[in-house]
DNA sequence: TATGAATGAGTATTCATTCAT
DNA sequence: GATGAATGAATACTCATTCAT
């Protein structure tokens, strides 16, 4: 078993030494931010020279889009997970679009201080807002995916269309909500928090569901 | 020495100084974000000396909040103004929810480069997170306000929740859809933008004005 | 006599310590050269901190570039002044080589630090490299146009390429015999310094007004 | 262990290894100079690891040192054959010498770029500088021999001394001329540098052969 | 009161050298 | 011996803040 693995002692210490540097500037940029992760911090977190740092990574930069890789795996992961556990339970649309809802809030809220993160970070790198906006559409796609396979409950005449916009406007909404201060557990508004939750299953339940042809929009005056 | 007139003359050079200061700073924001900007560029901008700047306010961070202030008051009456056009105008529902998702989109839009700055500044600055969340509740009330002026065509039970709620989603999906990129006029996305405008308004409707009574929330198993 | 300058007592004692700033470069780079030159070290002596040198360079590159046209400035000012006096003296070529090689032997030796140290750093910096070349350029110049205007001397046909040739061959060997070693006045080899300077000017002299029609060189079978 | 044999083909192994160590380090030194040298680089090209190479080195400073003692005994072999090469179409005086410029010039326009590097490397390192000067020495006797086998030619009364100056003006003017910046095969400057090699050879040809002793220097006021 | 030159702590990055494997 | 990952001192440069004038 471990002759193996015996050849390479000096790789796995190396493997360990790079994941104690990502896991370092990984728990500093969700605890204290974009301006609160120096190399310096890094190294002395994870007990690993800057120089071996420079090793591994091009460029702080680099570093960062290494970091923000693998959490966006792991995320992308979590998340498939969610979706193919709720996928399982065949739930009709009017249980399966508050129920998708749900759990989102509860997927972003877990991770909204990465999140928050990587978008000040796309704001500065070109990479790093790319890889964001591809894995924010691979989300999209699953949750989509999921509300389409219940198409024919859609009253909505455009499916594809429909369900993007269900996401759109529900993830939206929570990113939204929790980026203005709602992010730890129990704290202020825990109630708006779960009401906002309901309100948007049920928002875009009727969406889906329900005939809006007899609501189209007036003329428009100022627009 | 002088008599108490003497002065007018001097405070109010000094409070055009501390406007302009205001002014290139409130721009530099605007066009480079936060990190763009640096006293000295201020400095060089204004035309007043880095030291009459620390004359006014404590520190940088204290000139960011000013910044704030400012921007929002204007942004507020902008808002308010336009919203009380559209009370004017006394549409029904069906068409005053899709106008008003209309005009905040339009809103939201041209200050969206000031909105992102406040909400890094945020992440760094107690004060600009309360300030920020103050003056979103105010453009709330707003848009609640005139909502509820047409609650008689209401179906949701609870008007005040229901209003409130619109907002919240509304502005949410608008303000995350913005900050991800949707920022140039004419760019790609633009369709996009008008469609996403164009559900939400459908939406908010749909949520304020049909009896969603029949779609409560499932059992609720995962979560 | 005070009254004028007692308005800048700031900008005096500013311009005295970016005085003190060029001083130490220039100290630190003859005495060590380009590598023995930093920043920190130049600050250190001149007790100007960092940020105050960035108030007057863009660089440290910036910064060798003003040292590099400081002391060229000065350089040529005390080589004009230089040909000037023996210019007064209205020497017969057969004098005036001579003297010219000996002084200019002079010259180099007293500047073959920082000359070297320019050549060094113009192998980096493409400004350093051409500000070099037109200060040697126009050292060439005087030390030619003296020569010319014993023209009458010459038995070269060609005057202007004569002289010309003159300066580039006893720049060269005095320069290259320089850099090989012979710095300080009374070292080893001063014997050979001044054996040298002896052959130059014969060898210089023997170009101009010696006929060489007659010694024109082989067909030169390899090349 | 193993037979005395055994230990050849390492040490074949060893030395070749330690061969390509040098030959990329002189590769590097010339293309990219002394900056553009660092261990990692060596290590890279020659395939050879950073802690082999301090194995038979003790410092950078050292290798460095390797490589100019291997290039300049290449060097001085290069030079020893084409001043052999000369001799043996012994040539008189006033064809051996501009020949003998010619080839020097040449010589010295291939070996330009390694011959700065040690310059450059001899303002640091005293190693360096000693056996740079000892092989200019060694140069310069294989020049000053061949021109002696012709002093029967001579009209200059010293002719140790009168081959040992045209060697260093020779040497001097040319390296010099070729330091500013001719270097590159056909560019700019290159009817100059054919000018100067004539010109060297008219020159030292004068120097040696024709009777100076009327020009002897003026009684030398300035000094 | 206004000025802006001066400060210097803090940042990312490089690279010769070491040493555990 | 051979390896190359790890080290960390050193460097150029930035910018919020201060204070003598």
């Amino acid at each position: 078993l471990q002759s193996t693995h015996a050849r390479s002692p000096k790789q796995l210490r190396s493997r360990e030494s790079f994941d104690r540097v990502i896991e370092a500037a990984t728990d500093l940029l969700a605890k204290h931010g974009i301006d609160g992760l120096t190399l310096a911090e890094v190294s002395r977190r994870s007990k690993v020279s800057i120089g071996s740092i420079y090793c591994r990574v091009e460029s702080k930069n680099d570093l960062l889009r290494v970091v923000q890789a693998r959490v966006l795996v792991r995320m992308e992961h979590e998340f498939s997970a969610m979706v193919n556990r709720i996928r399982r339970r065949r739930l009709p649309l009017r249980e399966l679009v508050p129920t998708l809802v749900r759990e989102l809030a509860q997927f972003l809220r877990r991770h909204v201080a990465h999140l928050n993160a990587f978008i000040a970070l796309g704001a500065r790198d070109a990479v790093v807002r790319t890889v964001g906006r591809k894995a924010h559409a691979q989300t999209a796609l699953d949750f989509r995916l999921l509300l389409l396979e219940r198409h024919s409950e859609f009253v909505h005449p455009d499916h594809e269309h429909a369900a993007s916009t269900c996401f759109t406007v529900v993830y939206g909404a929570l990113a939204r909500y929790l980026g203005l201060g709602v992010t730890t557990e129990g704290g202020a508004g825990e109630g708006d928090w779960k009401q906002l939750i309901e309100d948007l299953g049920l928002m875009a339940l009727a969406f889906l569901a329900l005939d809006l042809s007899g609501m189209a929009g007036a003329p428009g005056a100022s627009g």
